[in-house]
Order: structure tokens, then sequence, then C-alpha cells
DNA sequence: CGATTCTATTGAAGCGTTTCGATAAAAACG
DNA sequence: CGTTTTTATCGAAACGCTTCAATAGAATCG
């Protein structure tokens, strides 16, 4: 068993002292240019790495963030938050930091609960991906250890939130389908308590309301109590169950529940795009299975991650706690759903 | 900012040495009993927890556990490794143990590309799903790290795998279809270098062979280059372009290929199960939500990612090398695919 | 040119554990 | 009952790094 190579072994071979390597190490300032090549050659010759927990130990920090998802968003089949995760593992390599992964419940109960990286203090800030109860937020906050929220906020927190552009996105889609000749264009929302979810509520009513464009409530239903599929399935059935005129075009607030809302379309022998086009968001890779295949709004989930990543990193680094909120941008994603081809314009 | 608690906190309250305490944080023997209930009481009282970095360096262990996936199996749209993941981040709680993922490219180049965990030794032991470079597997066997491979094996390498029961599957779903009724039965294999594909393929050939059935080969593709929902369309294209009889069943090595070939089928005009019947592997999401849904067999990747976990504890607490292949149980999903009802028999 | 400031380097303390050899007390032994 | 073995506890060294006060020399200043 070879003995590994240490900070001294350096220290030697340069004929300085541990401390200087160490300055070098953390790119302190006030070291001879010269010194820190002939170190850092050094150091690549003899392969050497510090080791963490040396580090952490005398430093007080871990090289650690810890990246919490609910245990149903973690499950989901659609990788949305898988990719979300590894936007922020790709980033935290750059900055030379590991990304602890856990799944908790919903909301914090007991002491029990709270994950081991936060008990043994063995991260230096915390990311939280969707929606999750405000009780995990305060904890967190109280241990003053540094948050960032990704796809979710909570109104009556201080706390940084990278989100997506949820008004944009809804209001490409439905002027997409307003331009494209449709006038009675409904919306399936599912849980609208979701931040993400009203937002894009919102700019529907604000799209259709600034075009001048009739609100019909009954081609509306927002109130399923989660947002996946069977919802989006239960929404378009209540919606078409309905007498009276029905929508010719239906929005949804992303694609599980668009799925789910074509899936009862094509059994109750609607067709799609004839009779009613569909769109959705978020992107998802069923939906380029599903035929017709799913017009949607594309959402860079990795990059949200990374930013995150940054943002936290610069919060650990700068002890700043200024808060920020960052929205990433989307784009229209047109496909075979929504019976309208892109016409070239501009 | 409120101090930490440390062993010296809890030694003081308990009047003993921090050597004691010690002791019965790790579960040592030769600590009297009345003692080690009093200190542990002391211990919940105070909410204690040992700091990571400290025992790291103290017991030149880290703690963590690392697991590496190939890139393009972790950004796969299908879950299958994620879940994998979580069954390993689930159970190694239970052992105290962090997971550190990282994805890799598909061989070991230069040392650059070596995860940070490995080069700082922050890991005791890897954990690595799915199929991946060689040059890896030895890599880590040269840093004497204990090692497990999950749904993937190396023939000409020593070390311990979790697998699951892949010729019991198939076996299963090729005497399903047989009891049904079926004679003519063809099988897509995609990648047939996969050693799950190919012990899937070979179950394939001795239960026809050993049922008496005839194998014809213009019935089964195996030579694509992956095993994507592509590759089984283009499988299947191959397989029913081709004149002469026609399989009246085809039982697919995974889901993802049981799909493109059934999209093929409904492309074709073949009805689906009635001209031909089909059936999957792994029991992914997306074959529930596809028309008629897919017959397949169930894989418990939570479980695999969990056995991987208590072996790999084992070796690195016993530090024994003992090579092993545990193989986890699969079991038959009738559904409508395959056009054949489970009957009660037994 | 003496005093002050700046730059580069260092020695040593300290971070919070584990571990090992030492020790005293209790138990078992012949 | 003296001797050996076992049990329970402890003190101190070690783990590999960061950090801070100290220092000496070089540069700058009035």
């Amino acid at each position: 068993m070879k003995r590994k190579i240490t900070i001294h072994d350096v220290a030697k071979k340069a004929e300085l002292s541990v401390s200087t390597v160490s300055l070098i190490m953390n790119n302190k300032p006030n070291v001879n240019e010269e010194t820190r090549r002939k170190v850092l050659e050094i150091i690549r010759q003899l392969g050497y790495h510090p080791l963490r927990s040396a580090r952490g130990l005398a430093s007080q920090s871990s090289g650690n963030i810890g990246f919490i998802l609910t245990e149903d968003h973690f499950s989901q089949a659609e990788p949305f938050y898988t990719k979300i995760f590894l936007g922020t593992e790709f980033e935290a390599r750059n900055h030379n930091f590991y990304i602890l992964l856990t799944t908790v419940g919903w909301t914090l109960k007991d002491q029990s609960q709270v994950p081991r990286f936060l008990l043994e203090h063995n991260v230096d800030g915390v990311i939280i991906a969707g929606k999750i109860g405000s009780s995990w937020v305060e904890y967190i906050q109280e241990q003053n250890l540094p948050l960032i929220l990704i796809d979710y906020e909570l109104a009556r927190h201080r706390v940084s939130t990278i989100g997506m552009d949820n008004r944009t996105g809804i209001n490409l889609v439905v002027e997409h389908f307003r331009t494209g000749g449709h006038s009675k264009i409904g919306f399936i929302g599912g849980d609208i308590r979701h931040p993400s979810i009203a937002e894009r509520f919102a700019s529907y009513r604000d799209t259709l309301a600034s075009a001048g464009m009739p609100i019909n409530s009954r081609w509306i239903s927002v109130g399923e109590a989660n947002t996946s599929l069977d919802d989006g399935y239960e929404a378009a059935k209540r919606i078409f169950s309905l007498g009276g005129e029905r929508p010719t075009a239906i929005a949804c607030a992303n694609d599980a529940m668009a799925l789910g809302c074509m899936k009862f379309l094509k059994e109750a022998g609607i067709a799609i795009p004839g009779d009613v086009a569909v769109s959705g968001f978020d992107n998802i890779e069923a939906g380029l299975h599903v035929e017709p295949r799913l017009t949607t709004v594309n959402v860079h989930r990795e990059e949200m991650g990374g930013i995150a990543v940054r943002r936290l990193v610069e919060m650990i680094k700068d002890h700043s706690s200024v808060i920020t909120k960052t929205l990433t941008p989307v784009e229209l994603i047109v496909r075979d759903s929504c019976g309208v081809k892109e016409s070239v314009s501009d």
C-alpha cells in the first residue's frame, strides 16, 4: 500500500513551507509568480490532490452542495428534475464542488427526517428543486445555509430562485394558435397552486385579453389536484363533456397533461389537430413519440441547474445574501399536434 | 453564530474522556452498558452529530460511495438508471454513507477525465451502472477500491456484479406466448454485445429449443447498434419487409425497442395484438401509456441499487474481496400487447 | 537616508475526530 | 490469596490541511 502524496511531499520537493504550498493551492495573493509556477509544476509531476476531509476540517467547509428533491419528484417517469440535477452536477465540477442528492418528504415533521448532510454540516449550501413544503425552506434558512430554489418560489420567504420564462412560453403558444386561425382556445392547468402553473395560466388570460379574444370559463380546467397525465385526461373529459360551444385548441400547462388530454380526445374520437389542436409545455421526450407529435415549449433544464450552482457558489464564497430571481428563456417548438405550420414571418 | 457541538461537549457533560465517547459513537466493544446508555442519551439531548470531515481525516475514510454512469445512460429519457441510483441513495442512508454521482465518457482516456472524487480519495467504494468501457474498471481496481457493477459485467475482469434474472424473464415471455397459442415467435435484440441482451437472446433460443419449436432466423434481428426505440423500429421494419412466413409474436429485448417495433407495426397497418403480439422487457413507464399497453417483464431497479450498496458496504467494512454475482428476480407483467390473457393455472 | 509600507515566506496552532498503548479496577484462575 | 486475564477508561498522538501572527527583506516615501 503506497503512501498517499500529501502537501508535505510537495513542500519538501519545492523546498518551501507547507503554508506557501497551501496558499498556492487556494489561489491566495502575495505569492511570487515564479514560485507559484514552480510549485504548480511539482504538483502536476507528483499528481498531488489535497484530501477533501483534511481541507474541510481545516477550513470549516465541506466542498459539498446539497440537492433536495421531494420523493415524488425524483421518482417521476419524466426526468425533468433529473436533468436539472445533471446540470448542477456538471457545473459543480467546474467549481470543485460535489453534489449530494437526497429526497425528502413533503414537509419537515421531525428531526429524524432531516437529511444527514445537514445534521453533519456536510454541505456549504443547498439547492431545492420543485414544489416543496415551506418548513424545509425555513429549516435551512435557520441554519444560515445559502439556499436556491429551482422551479418554485415561496411568496412569503426571502429566497433566491431560478425559474423559467413561463409567461413568454404560454404567450408564444397562444399567439401561435391565434395567428394560425384559432379563436376558441382553452386551457388545462391542473394544480394551479404551483407558482409556475399559476404564471402560465395568468399569461394565457393576459394574452387572450390583450388580443381582444373571448375567454370562456367552460374551456378552462384548473382545479385538478396535480399536473399528471391522468389530471390532463380528466380535465379534457370535463371540458368536452359540457354542452355548448367547444374550444378548437387547448393549451396545456405541461406536456404530461397534454398527453392525457390527447388520450381522452382520441378515445372520444375527436381528431387531433383536425378538430382540436393541443399544445404542452416542458418539451419532454414522450411528446416526440406520441401521435401526432406534441407541439410544446422547450425549457432548458440542465441550464437551470447550472445557473443555480453558479449563484450558490457565489453566495458561498462572497457570503453575500442578495436575493435574486433568475429566469431562463424558453422557446416554442412547433410539431404536429397544433395543426399550424410554422409560418415564415418577420 | 452559535458554536457547533463537538465530541468534547458530550465528553464534558458525561464526565468522560472523548475517547470513550468516540468508542460509543462507533459501536466499539468494551464499553460499559450503562455508560453507553448515558452517553447516548446526552448525545440525543445535545443533538450532537460528528463532523464528517473530522471523522474522515482521522479514520482515513470518506463515508462516501461513488456512483458512475456514462453520460448517455444518465441522460436517457427513461429513468432506468435514475431509479437504480435512487435505490442506492436510499440504502446508503441506512449505512451512513453518501452517494456521489458523476457521469463519465465511455472510456478513460487521460487523467483529466478521472472524477475528482477518485483523485481526492473522497470515496470508499464505487458503483458503476450500465455498460461502460473496461478501462474504467481497470483504473478503479488499480486504486484498490471496492467496486460493484450493476446491469453489466466484464467477462475478463474479476468484479462483483448485480444483475437481473434475464433468462427467466424471457423464458416467461416465450412460454406465455407459446401457451397462448403462438408458434411463430420472433425476437428483436438490438445491441447483442450487452451481456444482459445476450442472455435474453440466449434464453429465447433455449426456451424455443426445449419446447421443440422452430427458430426462424428471419424472425430475428439482433444486429442493431443500440437498444433504443429507433433500433426497434428498424428491426421490425427489417423483419416484416422480408417475404415469406411472418412471425405472429415478437419478443423484444427491452421496452424501448418494443415501443419502436409497435410504432412500425402501426404504421404498416399491422394490428397489435391481432396480427402480431409484442412484448418488452424492463417495465418502463411509457409502456403503460402506449396503445395497446405493453406486456413486459418487470425489473426491480431500486432493489438492484440497494443490494449493490449493501454488498459494497460489506466489502468496505470487511475488507473482503470475495467476488459475487447477484441476480434479482423478475416477473412477467401481462397487459394488452400480447393478446393473451393471464390464464388461471396451477 | 531613516522610517514606513509592502511582499513573500514561515512556524505553529488548530480544526474534530479516531486509535493505540497505557493503566487501573474488576474478574477469573489455580 | 497472589497471579493472570479481562473489562472499562483515558491521555496523547495522529490525520492533512488552513490560517494567522510573526519576520525578514525589498520597495517606497518624505
